[in-house]
DNA sequence: ATAGGCGCCTGCTGGC
DNA sequence: TGCCAGCAGGCGCCTA
């Protein structure tokens, strides 16, 4: 579900709510996630005092002052929110941390069970994770340097490029249509192929266009809502994604949707040619 | 090493 | 109205 927009929101939401407090019992519900919770982890969350909340691509981290990292990935349906202890548990709610001093508790509900909760004992258990799975640069201020010869390396089609959390950490399926429409690129033209122009051009659409759904709180088509239980506004901005048949807001030829790396793929056959625009 | 295909899950929608 | 195939925001494993 939720690619960079929505996790940052999930991640602006909950700063607040969480500041200062410290984790008290910890519940693990229902049926297990990508992985299945480890009850060592129980332990090492247990009276800890939370110290900051961020986020690294889409992954959600919960430091706590004694070192122990708590991450969190919300897969296709993950909601991670806090509500008042009072408050019925929804269906599909897989984890739940009691939150003291007060009457609330975070909880990590996720329907389709792609998201996953780690615990680490220490930053450096967190960061060999990260190194394992070899993440690329966030995608503000990025190295122009990098970007250029990354693309210039790769032979695989735009969409699978961006897709690829080790080239640029945080798009997903619904950004990089919309990056890809901003900057007028055909999601299948190869990686390697793009002259500096429009690879820039496609770094600045990339950082434009996340910029904006940050803006909206992200956005929801289905399950996303942010750390406070609150909806995003961005799906009503989108110029490709989901768009198949409507007219392209810029040129009103109508929305093509072909599959690329698996996922479907919405794109304007007139603002996004196939060739290269000569420049 | 790299890239492509598919599996993991559940729920909703659109077409018959 | 009812059924069911197809599809959904992501990752990670396997294979070639």
């Amino acid at each position: 579900m939720p690619e960079l927009p929505e996790v940052e929101t999930v991640v602006r939401d909950l700063k607040p709510l969480l500041a200062q407090k410290k984790i008290g019992s910890v519940k693990i519900l229902g049926k297990k996630l990508r992985r299945p919770w480890n009850p060592l982890w129980t332990k090492s969350l247990e009276k800890q005092t939370l110290n900051k909340i961020h986020r690294r691509g889409k992954w959600i981290i919960l430091s706590m002052k004694s070192g122990v990292q708590l991450l969190i990935h919300l897969g296709m349906t993950g909601q991670l929110c806090v509500f008042d202890q009072q408050e019925a548990l929804k269906s599909h709610t897989n984890l739940v941390f009691k939150l003291s001093p007060g009457n609330a508790e975070l909880r990590f509900r996720d329907v389709r069970r792609f998201g996953s909760a780690d615990v680490f004992d220490t930053e450096k258990e967190l960061q060999d994770f990260f190194a394992k799975r070899k993440l690329g640069p966030e995608p503000f201020n990025l190295s122009q340097e990098y970007w250029l010869s990354s693309l210039a390396k790769s032979s695989r089609n735009l969409k699978a490029f961006l897709l690829d959390q080790q080239n640029i950490v945080g798009v997903g399926n619904i950004y990089a249509d919309e990056s890809l429409h901003k900057s007028r690129l055909h999601p299948s033209r190869l990686a390697c192929s793009l002259k500096p122009y429009e690879a820039i051009l496609l770094s600045n659409s990339i950082e434009e266009i996340l910029n904006a759904a940050i803006k909206n709180r992200g956005s929801t088509i289905r399950n996303y809502v942010g750390g406070a239980g609150l909806m995003g506004g961005y799906q009503d901005e989108f110029k490709a994604y989901g768009r198949t048949g409507l007219p392209c807001m810029n040129c009103g030829n109508s929305i093509q949707k072909i599959v690329l790396a698996g996922r479907s793929s919405h794109f304007c056959p007139n603002c996004q040619p196939k060739k290269p625009s000569k420049r």
